[in-house]
DNA sequence: GTGATTTGTTAATCTACATGAATGCATAGG
DNA sequence: CCTATGCATTCATGTAGATTAACAAATCAC
């Protein structure tokens, strides 16, 4: 994914900010409606249903933009939780900053551009969710992020996936015993 | 959903073709990348799975755009089918036009704001994928759409909401059943 | 119109995945 | 160091929704 920096020519030294792992970047409920751009480390995005279970919208790793948009845009207070799987360094910017931002003719083509892969990708899952069963959404989830199973517990990558740990377990054992 | 004839200022009388239902506008493995807004009528795009089984993407009433963003977005032939569920007036527009378009400043933000409803809408529906029961899924459905229900066929509502016709008429069973 | 094909519904079974509980390991904190 | 908490795995059972099939009603073809 193209840098941000790229589009809003930021002096990233200034902005940037630390967190540890397990910090909290914003709750549900809240509506400071801001986006998040890592530098360095690895956030992800998730909702807590009614059964309290948790469910991971997306993974955040270097160079990612990650925001709750659907908030964002339908002026409504955050929905999701973002928080730092590993120690990371953030840049944090203010969503009114985007939108009125002086951006000149080549930025505003950039970003339209990032808009589009994100919505890409998030037509290939919807597509994936509907079509294909756990073990295929695994597999594919491994060709697609190759570097991030290593960074991230089991239990988040099931929780990806939309099944739950016990259920990917399984499925893992399937793969190694078949190999 | 704002109109496109907004950020293309386009002679909309010019471009106007007429579809009948049934008809195929793009099939999976063209690489035309075509772009296409509703005047009238209504569009679907879906998927067919190794099964042989079609799953909706999305429905795309008067004033909606509709267009394969994956495969536009990565250079790939089409992954889904578009076609008419009614008779239909659709504006054709292809890609190299939207992307080298002179579009102005006030065109390009308009046409970022496009793009982040657009993420929106599909953040909620991976969500909802994840986390709700087919039953609050149809429920939600209605509530957000309550106009495309009677325009469409149930079983085209099922395959939009991820389930079998017969598990969609088991919920609507139940749900008339307890009023 | 008549027959044929598509649609929605209901019911009987089947299956992928969830739930709950037990176990061995790791990591964290005192 | 030892204990506590969280994590991954395995197994036994439960369940939402798929599959298959049968049938009535609507729609289409001719």
């Amino acid at each position: 994914m193209e840098n941000i920096n790229e589009i809003l020519s930021l002096d990233s030294k200034e902005n940037t900010s630390h967190f540890n792992k397990g910090d909290i970047l914003q709750r549900e409920g809240e509506n400071c409606s801001k986006v998040f751009f890592v530098k360095k480390g690895l956030l992800r995005s998730y909702t807590i249903d009614d059964k309290g279970k948790e469910h991971i919208f997306m993974f955040a790793p270097e160079s990612w933009v990650i925001a709750d948009i659907e908030s964002h845009q339908f002026n409504q207070p955050a929905k999701l939780f973002i928080d730092c799987i590993e120690e990371s360094e953030v840049i944090i910017l203010d969503r009114s900053l985007l939108i009125n931002a002086e951006l000149n003719m080549d930025q505003l083509k950039k970003n339209a551009n990032l808009l589009s892969r994100r919505l890409a990708v998030l037509q290939r899952r919807v597509i994936l969710l509907m079509s294909a069963s756990a073990k295929e959404r695994y597999e594919l989830f491994l060709e697609t992020y190759p570097k991030i199973p290593n960074r991230v517990p089991q239990r988040m990558i099931a929780s990806y996936l939309g099944i739950t740990p016990q259920a990917l377990s399984t499925i893992r054992g399937e793969i190694t015993r078949k190999k």
